[in-house]
DNA sequence: GTAAAATATATATAAAAGCATATCACTTGA
DNA sequence: TCAAGTGATATGCTTTTATATATATTTTAC
């Protein structure tokens, strides 16, 4: 299933978890069905981008597309983003670098 | 078909030509058939992750999800990575941001 | 133990991915 | 100037799979 999309699926999850959404709670702010939210998280469907894309939205997320070269940079930026506890108390999204380093597909 | 995703396409396109590829020389590397990077491009199709993350590691590009937070500052290390020209000479993938702030799905 | 909430499974349908082939854009040579 | 050849992108059709709806199962709170 590839490790890119493993973590991918963890940043989702944990930050529904965070947020203190149900899958179908998450489901109805997003559109997405909750069966379908069901079997995404469980790694078991190859998800496509605007289902990605309407999930990241609730959960306040983005989605980036980098070069390469910057990606530590950017990786940097998030790590401290997400360290400990945020400036505004509300409880924080999880992110997650895509990388292509290790084996995907 | 929404703006994001537009966006993520046309990052997608320009970074395949920048790299001086060919549709098909970009479906062999990255496994992808021609066709289907026919229909990615002309945005007829809401592509799945897996193909979007096989055409970005073979277009040198990394996939993030982000705190919305951090946006700014990811768009701007983004930005400047891509200013002008860039340090080893190789022609530069493009990177743009994902974001929610318009319409999309 | 039961009710309610939350997540998972079954089945049907729509759409992406794949393969083959067609079309288009340029050359170049007769 | 136009036919043939070549490289590139698009289109048609089939297969595979994500997604939607409905329902079942599991988990949690009392």
């Amino acid at each position: 299933m590839g490790y890119v999309t493993e973590q991918l699926l963890a940043a989702l999850k944990e930050a529904r978890v965070r947020k203190g959404l149900s899958q179908r709670a998450l489901g109805v702010r997003s559109g997405v069905p909750q069966s379908h939210i069901s079997k995404i998280e469980a790694g078991d469907v190859d998800l496509r981008m605007s289902s990605l894309i309407a999930l990241a939205r609730v959960l306040d997320l983005e989605l980036f597309v980098a070069p390469k070269k910057s990606a530590t940079a950017i990786k940097s930026i998030i790590d401290s983003s997400n360290g400990a506890y945020n400036q505004d108390d509300e409880p924080l999204p999880a992110a997650y670098n895509l990388d292509g380093d290790e084996n995907d597909e």
